[in-house]
DNA sequence: GTAATTATAGTACCATAAACTATAGTTGCA
DNA sequence: TGCAACTATAGTTTATGGTACTATAATTAC
Protein backbone atom coordinates (compact mmCIF):
# COMPACT_ATOMS: atom_id res chain seq x y z
CA UNK A 1 0.00 0.00 0.00
CA UNK A 2 0.99 3.37 -0.62
CA UNK A 3 1.76 5.97 1.16
CA UNK A 4 -0.04 9.46 0.72
CA UNK A 5 3.26 11.48 1.61
CA UNK A 6 2.62 15.17 2.05
CA UNK A 7 2.82 17.76 -0.45
CA UNK A 8 5.63 19.89 -0.63
CA UNK A 9 4.60 23.73 -0.61
CA UNK A 10 6.21 24.58 -4.07
CA UNK A 11 4.78 21.03 -5.84
CA UNK A 12 0.69 22.48 -4.43
CA UNK A 13 1.58 25.81 -6.08
CA UNK A 14 2.75 24.09 -9.41
CA UNK A 15 -0.72 22.60 -9.57
CA UNK A 16 -2.53 25.72 -8.44
CA UNK A 17 -0.92 27.48 -10.99
CA UNK A 18 -1.10 24.67 -13.99
CA UNK A 19 -5.27 24.67 -12.85
CA UNK A 20 -5.64 28.49 -12.96
CA UNK A 21 -3.53 28.95 -16.21
CA UNK A 22 -5.63 25.94 -17.44
CA UNK A 23 -8.99 27.52 -16.49
CA UNK A 24 -8.03 31.08 -17.78
CA UNK A 25 -6.95 29.53 -20.82
CA UNK A 26 -4.23 32.55 -20.81
CA UNK A 27 -0.89 30.86 -21.25
CA UNK A 28 0.04 27.86 -24.15
CA UNK A 29 -0.51 24.77 -22.92
CA UNK A 30 3.77 24.25 -22.92
CA UNK A 31 4.36 26.55 -20.77
CA UNK A 32 3.95 24.82 -16.85
CA UNK A 33 5.24 21.31 -15.83
CA UNK A 34 3.05 18.09 -16.11
CA UNK A 35 1.64 17.13 -13.23
CA UNK A 36 2.37 14.10 -11.53
CA UNK A 37 1.47 12.30 -8.66
CA UNK A 38 4.31 13.26 -6.77
CA UNK A 39 2.47 16.88 -6.78
CA UNK A 40 -0.89 15.34 -5.88
CA UNK A 41 -0.73 13.70 -2.88
CA UNK A 42 -2.46 10.74 -4.66
CA UNK A 43 -3.98 8.30 -2.12
CA UNK A 44 -6.33 5.52 -2.83
CA UNK A 45 -9.20 6.75 -2.77
CA UNK A 46 -10.97 8.80 -6.05
CA UNK A 47 -13.36 11.36 -5.98
CA UNK A 48 -16.23 9.51 -7.18
CA UNK A 49 -19.28 8.16 -4.62
CA UNK A 50 -20.91 5.02 -5.11
CA UNK A 51 -24.07 5.36 -6.72
CA UNK A 52 -27.00 2.80 -5.19
CA UNK A 53 -29.30 1.65 -7.61
CA UNK A 54 -32.16 3.75 -6.72
CA UNK A 55 -29.69 6.44 -7.32
CA UNK A 56 -29.03 5.52 -10.88
CA UNK A 57 -32.11 4.87 -11.20
CA UNK A 58 -33.28 8.53 -10.66
CA UNK A 59 -30.88 9.84 -12.89
CA UNK A 60 -32.62 8.07 -15.72
CA UNK A 61 -35.79 9.48 -14.74
CA UNK A 62 -34.99 12.55 -14.48
CA UNK A 63 -33.31 12.67 -17.85
CA UNK A 64 -36.94 11.03 -18.99
CA UNK A 65 -35.25 8.17 -20.78
CA UNK A 66 -36.25 4.63 -20.93
CA UNK A 67 -33.64 2.45 -19.76
CA UNK A 68 -32.61 1.35 -23.26
CA UNK A 69 -32.14 4.85 -24.33
CA UNK A 70 -30.45 6.11 -21.18
CA UNK A 71 -27.90 3.10 -22.07
CA UNK A 72 -27.75 3.99 -25.38
CA UNK A 73 -25.77 6.92 -24.49
CA UNK A 74 -23.86 5.33 -22.12
CA UNK A 75 -22.78 3.02 -24.64
CA UNK A 76 -24.07 0.08 -22.46
CA UNK A 77 -27.08 -2.47 -23.08
CA UNK A 78 -30.35 -2.11 -21.85
CA UNK A 79 -29.66 -5.55 -19.74
CA UNK A 80 -27.49 -3.87 -17.53
CA UNK A 81 -29.04 -0.67 -16.79
CA UNK A 82 -31.48 -2.75 -15.61
CA UNK A 83 -29.20 -5.09 -13.69
CA UNK A 84 -27.85 -1.84 -11.86
CA UNK A 85 -31.10 -0.33 -10.91
CA UNK A 86 -32.11 -3.47 -9.34
CA UNK A 87 -28.40 -3.76 -7.73
CA UNK A 88 -27.40 -6.78 -9.31
CA UNK A 89 -24.17 -5.50 -10.58
CA UNK A 90 -22.64 -2.60 -9.68
CA UNK A 91 -20.53 0.12 -11.17
CA UNK A 92 -16.61 0.33 -11.24
CA UNK A 93 -13.96 2.26 -12.84
CA UNK A 94 -14.79 3.95 -15.70
CA UNK A 95 -18.59 3.52 -15.67
CA UNK A 96 -18.61 4.82 -12.05
CA UNK A 97 -16.86 8.25 -13.26
CA UNK A 98 -19.15 8.19 -16.06
CA UNK A 99 -22.29 8.20 -14.03
CA UNK A 100 -20.91 10.42 -11.53
CA UNK A 101 -20.23 12.80 -14.16
CA UNK A 102 -23.87 12.84 -15.04
CA UNK A 103 -25.04 12.45 -11.51
CA UNK A 104 -23.04 16.20 -10.92
CA UNK A 105 -23.41 17.67 -14.50
CA UNK A 106 -26.53 16.46 -16.65
CA UNK A 107 -27.10 14.06 -18.93
CA UNK A 108 -26.54 17.22 -21.57
CA UNK A 109 -22.52 15.99 -20.51
CA UNK A 110 -22.79 13.42 -23.11
CA UNK A 111 -25.59 13.69 -25.28
CA UNK A 112 -24.85 17.37 -26.48
CA UNK B 1 -44.27 1.36 -14.05
CA UNK B 2 -47.21 3.89 -14.20
CA UNK B 3 -47.37 6.60 -16.54
CA UNK B 4 -48.49 9.80 -15.94
CA UNK B 5 -51.17 10.35 -17.01
CA UNK B 6 -53.57 10.68 -20.09
CA UNK B 7 -51.92 9.01 -23.05
CA UNK B 8 -51.17 10.85 -26.03
CA UNK B 9 -50.98 10.20 -29.54
CA UNK B 10 -48.11 12.90 -30.77
CA UNK B 11 -44.96 11.26 -30.61
CA UNK B 12 -42.41 13.22 -32.67
CA UNK B 13 -43.07 16.97 -31.28
CA UNK B 14 -42.77 15.34 -27.82
CA UNK B 15 -38.77 14.90 -27.65
CA UNK B 16 -38.78 18.16 -29.65
CA UNK B 17 -40.56 19.90 -27.19
CA UNK B 18 -38.68 17.81 -24.61
CA UNK B 19 -35.42 18.76 -25.96
CA UNK B 20 -36.27 22.71 -26.29
CA UNK B 21 -38.01 22.68 -22.45
CA UNK B 22 -34.82 21.13 -20.93
CA UNK B 23 -32.68 22.88 -22.88
CA UNK B 24 -34.65 25.82 -21.99
CA UNK B 25 -35.52 24.94 -18.52
CA UNK B 26 -38.43 27.09 -18.77
CA UNK B 27 -41.39 23.67 -17.74
CA UNK B 28 -40.33 21.48 -14.62
CA UNK B 29 -38.99 18.19 -15.10
CA UNK B 30 -42.42 16.29 -14.71
CA UNK B 31 -44.64 18.02 -17.22
CA UNK B 32 -42.69 15.91 -20.19
CA UNK B 33 -43.24 12.31 -21.09
CA UNK B 34 -40.27 9.88 -21.09
CA UNK B 35 -38.41 9.33 -24.25
CA UNK B 36 -38.05 6.15 -25.47
CA UNK B 37 -36.29 4.39 -27.97
CA UNK B 38 -39.57 4.79 -30.10
CA UNK B 39 -39.22 8.01 -29.91
CA UNK B 40 -35.93 8.15 -31.61
CA UNK B 41 -34.85 6.54 -33.88
CA UNK B 42 -31.68 5.16 -32.19
CA UNK B 43 -30.57 1.76 -33.35
CA UNK B 44 -26.69 0.33 -33.10
CA UNK B 45 -25.06 3.65 -33.64
CA UNK B 46 -23.48 5.05 -31.26
CA UNK B 47 -22.42 8.81 -31.56
CA UNK B 48 -18.95 7.82 -29.83
CA UNK B 49 -15.66 8.24 -32.18
CA UNK B 50 -13.11 5.13 -31.55
CA UNK B 51 -9.74 6.89 -29.96
CA UNK B 52 -6.05 5.71 -31.14
CA UNK B 53 -3.73 5.50 -28.47
CA UNK B 54 -1.86 8.45 -29.54
CA UNK B 55 -5.30 10.30 -29.24
CA UNK B 56 -5.36 9.51 -25.92
CA UNK B 57 -1.98 10.26 -24.99
CA UNK B 58 -2.53 13.33 -26.91
CA UNK B 59 -5.31 14.16 -24.70
CA UNK B 60 -3.39 13.39 -21.44
CA UNK B 61 -0.66 15.46 -22.54
CA UNK B 62 -2.78 17.98 -23.37
CA UNK B 63 -4.21 18.09 -19.46
CA UNK B 64 -0.21 17.86 -18.43
CA UNK B 65 -0.94 14.68 -16.64
CA UNK B 66 1.16 11.19 -16.02
CA UNK B 67 -0.16 8.31 -16.88
CA UNK B 68 -1.13 8.02 -13.28
CA UNK B 69 -3.14 10.94 -12.54
CA UNK B 70 -4.77 11.14 -15.64
CA UNK B 71 -5.79 7.59 -14.66
CA UNK B 72 -6.68 8.54 -11.55
CA UNK B 73 -9.31 10.77 -12.13
CA UNK B 74 -10.67 8.31 -15.12
CA UNK B 75 -10.61 5.53 -12.49
CA UNK B 76 -8.57 3.65 -14.02
CA UNK B 77 -4.73 1.75 -13.72
CA UNK B 78 -1.92 3.62 -14.80
CA UNK B 79 -0.87 -0.03 -16.20
CA UNK B 80 -4.24 0.04 -17.86
CA UNK B 81 -3.54 3.91 -19.94
CA UNK B 82 0.26 2.54 -21.13
CA UNK B 83 -1.51 -0.26 -22.79
CA UNK B 84 -4.70 1.88 -24.37
CA UNK B 85 -1.98 4.69 -25.40
CA UNK B 86 0.52 1.88 -27.14
CA UNK B 87 -2.99 -0.02 -28.74
CA UNK B 88 -2.15 -2.91 -26.79
CA UNK B 89 -5.79 -2.33 -25.11
CA UNK B 90 -9.00 -0.31 -26.96
CA UNK B 91 -11.33 1.07 -24.88
CA UNK B 92 -15.42 0.52 -25.71
CA UNK B 93 -18.56 0.90 -23.32
CA UNK B 94 -18.70 3.76 -20.86
CA UNK B 95 -14.71 4.18 -20.99
CA UNK B 96 -15.18 5.04 -24.38
CA UNK B 97 -17.96 7.20 -24.06
CA UNK B 98 -15.79 9.11 -20.78
CA UNK B 99 -12.85 9.82 -23.06
CA UNK B 100 -14.90 11.02 -25.77
CA UNK B 101 -16.28 13.85 -23.36
CA UNK B 102 -12.95 14.94 -22.03
CA UNK B 103 -11.98 14.89 -25.85
CA UNK B 104 -15.06 17.23 -26.47
CA UNK B 105 -15.36 19.05 -22.99
CA UNK B 106 -12.20 19.25 -21.61
CA UNK B 107 -10.33 16.70 -18.16
CA UNK B 108 -12.55 19.82 -16.26
CA UNK B 109 -15.53 17.98 -16.99
CA UNK B 110 -14.51 15.01 -14.44
CA UNK B 111 -11.78 16.55 -13.07
CA UNK B 112 -13.96 20.04 -11.48
C1' DG C 1 -56.31 -7.15 -32.65
C1' DT C 2 -51.44 -7.25 -32.80
C1' DA C 3 -46.99 -5.88 -33.47
C1' DA C 4 -43.42 -3.44 -31.18
C1' DT C 5 -42.11 -1.71 -27.28
C1' DT C 6 -40.40 -1.52 -21.80
C1' DA C 7 -38.82 -3.80 -17.89
C1' DT C 8 -37.64 -7.84 -15.31
C1' DA C 9 -35.36 -12.32 -14.89
C1' DG C 10 -31.76 -16.15 -15.07
C1' DT C 11 -27.92 -18.16 -17.00
C1' DA C 12 -23.56 -18.50 -19.54
C1' DC C 13 -19.77 -16.28 -21.22
C1' DC C 14 -15.91 -13.09 -22.85
C1' DA C 15 -12.81 -9.19 -23.14
C1' DT C 16 -11.85 -5.32 -20.51
C1' DA C 17 -9.40 -4.00 -16.92
C1' DA C 18 -6.91 -5.27 -12.69
C1' DA C 19 -3.06 -7.36 -10.34
C1' DC C 20 1.39 -8.73 -10.24
C1' DT C 21 6.13 -8.77 -11.47
C1' DA C 22 10.24 -6.86 -13.55
C1' DT C 23 13.22 -3.46 -16.00
C1' DA C 24 15.21 1.09 -17.32
C1' DG C 25 15.20 5.91 -17.33
C1' DT C 26 13.99 10.22 -14.78
C1' DT C 27 13.25 13.52 -11.11
C1' DG C 28 13.27 15.53 -6.29
C1' DC C 29 15.57 16.43 -2.31
C1' DA C 30 19.09 16.03 1.36
C1' DT D 1 26.71 13.33 -5.34
C1' DG D 2 23.53 9.51 -3.64
C1' DC D 3 19.30 7.49 -3.29
C1' DA D 4 14.56 7.11 -2.88
C1' DA D 5 10.48 7.69 -5.39
C1' DC D 6 8.66 8.51 -9.44
C1' DT D 7 7.39 7.49 -14.83
C1' DA D 8 6.83 4.41 -18.47
C1' DT D 9 7.17 0.02 -20.69
C1' DA D 10 6.63 -4.99 -20.75
C1' DG D 11 4.85 -9.84 -20.01
C1' DT D 12 1.89 -12.81 -17.74
C1' DT D 13 -1.98 -14.07 -15.10
C1' DT D 14 -6.40 -13.29 -12.98
C1' DA D 15 -11.07 -11.48 -12.00
C1' DT D 16 -15.32 -9.41 -12.93
C1' DG D 17 -17.83 -5.83 -15.26
C1' DG D 18 -20.58 -5.96 -18.88
C1' DT D 19 -22.55 -8.65 -22.85
C1' DA D 20 -25.40 -12.14 -25.05
C1' DC D 21 -28.95 -15.07 -24.90
C1' DT D 22 -33.54 -16.49 -23.82
C1' DA D 23 -37.97 -15.93 -21.79
C1' DT D 24 -42.04 -13.60 -19.60
C1' DA D 25 -45.50 -9.95 -18.47
C1' DA D 26 -47.21 -5.35 -19.01
C1' DT D 27 -47.69 -1.32 -21.74
C1' DT D 28 -48.28 1.36 -25.99
C1' DA D 29 -48.89 2.66 -30.91
C1' DC D 30 -51.16 1.74 -35.22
Amino acid sequence: MKQNKKPSRLSKAIVEMAKDMRSGDMVDEETYKKITSRHLGLKEKVDVETLTGDDIRAMREQAHMSQSVFAHYLNLTADYVSKLERGLKHPKGPALVLLNVIHRKGIETITG
